[in-house]
DNA sequence: GCTTTTCTAATGTCAGACTTTTAATTGTCT
DNA sequence: AGACAATTAAAAGTCTGACATTAGAAAAGC
């Protein structure tokens, strides 16, 4: 494991990535233990200080776990479902609401994906999973639900849907997306007009789930799709023209 | 900007979760300057030192750019696609390597994945990414190409397909959903024999979406889905075959 | 044999100094 | 006045050395 001295980056980045191409080449296995700090120093020739921070920069990736103590040190992590799908909606989250992506285009990509667990989840689906969705039309259906409420039920909803696929690595691609589209999601308010159609979409697919028509299912999520663009370009127009009605007021004045 | 002192975490860990969330939150905006390392360090009553592994953590997450010199300092940094990208395809890549992913469940969600695209791209594509396809399927008939070459190929061939559905987000998730797979797909030896049906089947993508036919290119993507899980199937058992023929004979000597 | 205490190797944290980089400012010359 | 060069200051990057805290291992005591 050797640092690049070519690069003029600082020694931690070159440190970190050492490291790091050690574990993705598999030259490092899960729960081997790094050597210590001072160790470390010592072989990159540079201070513990330094070294640290490049443990942090793993540590942050998840790659490696410290643990204190004797017989303690950085550990490289296994790491799971849970830590990799966190980390995936941080990045995605922070993507979208950085760099103006329109929420047509969101919107999209977001029922696209979801669509492809349509065959498996037709196939597949356990009782369980079509009573969680069953479930969360119900809550939905309470009059008296808040709108965080109505999007945490919407998210159990749809993840529901992705889990009746029973494939692991689609359930953490799209519950990923799922969810970095929900503070986009969050910025429509529904009425109860909209949460009536919306309910009755996801009546659509739970019906077509039951029945295992995988047509059925990408159809539904296709109209929820469109109406989900419809919703959002409604109520972009709306602020529009309410900023646009200000305007027009304080030039009168 | 205040740290959760309930929490038993390092310093440095709540520090940097403590600045992550006002990046989400939209209290710090892009290019926003942090104050700098020692007003930090008197900020969250800490030495410089665990500011700095804090400002690590966030750097390796391109939450922050660091610049040095006068009116230098930490910066709220934009995230770009690109950097997104990588770090999903770390992450994904090691989700991988590390939980012992059967192969036929990660080749299914992938091109499931990718399935979503097709209609899309059968609206979309145009003359160029056609072409893109084409020269790499010409590409993968010349038989001097070596492995590396026929899998890079393989990358540039899908990729070009999932632009053609002109769908930034769509892009971003597939394309790293495409190159987590494939060290994987690496693991395959494909002979003269597996490369020309592939060729076949990359052709027939290659003319349904000339012709826009979104059925047809959804349908030869599944038959590719179906061929390569087949591959895959033989290589292990072959490999496994070999493994066991090792050990009787080592059993008789 | 079991529990308690002590030991020790690690990470976590700190203070202070020095080095390097970089942009703004000031000064100088044409 | 404008262009170029020297100065300056602020900030990150690095190092040294120390101390605090933690937690497993080994030794001591019952």
């Amino acid at each position: 494991m050797k640092i690049d001295p070519t690069k003029n980056a600082d020694y931690s980045a070159q440190i970190a990535k050492a490291i790091r191409d050690a574990i993705i080449s598999g030259q490092l296995n899960v729960n081997d233990r790094l050597p210590s700090e001072a160790e470390l120093a010592e072989q990159f020739e540079v201070s513990r200080p330094t070294v640290r921070e490049a443990l942090k920069r793993l540590a942050a990736q998840s790659l490696i776990r410290t643990q204190r103590g004797a017989f303690g040190g950085a550990f490289i992590n296994q790491i799971s479902y849970e830590e990799a799908h966190s980390q995936q909606i941080t990045t995605s989250t922070l993507l979208l609401s950085m760099n103006d992506v329109s929420f047509d285009v969101a919107c999209e990509a977001r029922f696209a994906l979801e669509r492809s667990c349509a065959p498996f989840a037709a196939q597949r689906r356990t009782a369980d999973q079509l009573a969680t969705m069953r479930a969360e039309i119900h809550r939905q259906t309470q009059p008296g639900l808040s709108d965080e409420g109505w999007c945490a039920s919407d998210v159990t909803f749809h993840r529901a849907l992705v889990e009746s696929a029973h494939n692991v690595i689609l359930s953490y691609q799209l519950a990923g997306a799922v969810e970095a589209m929900q503070p986009l999601m969050n910025m429509i308010t529904f009425t109860a007009r909209n949460r009536e159609k919306i309910i009755s979409l996801h009546t659509d697919i739970a019906d077509a789930l039951e029945q295992r028509k995988q047509q059925q299912i990408e159809h539904a999520l296709l109209a929820l799709s469109d109406y989900t663009k419809n919703l959002a370009d409604n109520v972009f127009a709306a602020k529009q023209k309410i900023k646009a009605d200000i305007d027009s007021q304080k030039a009168r004045s």
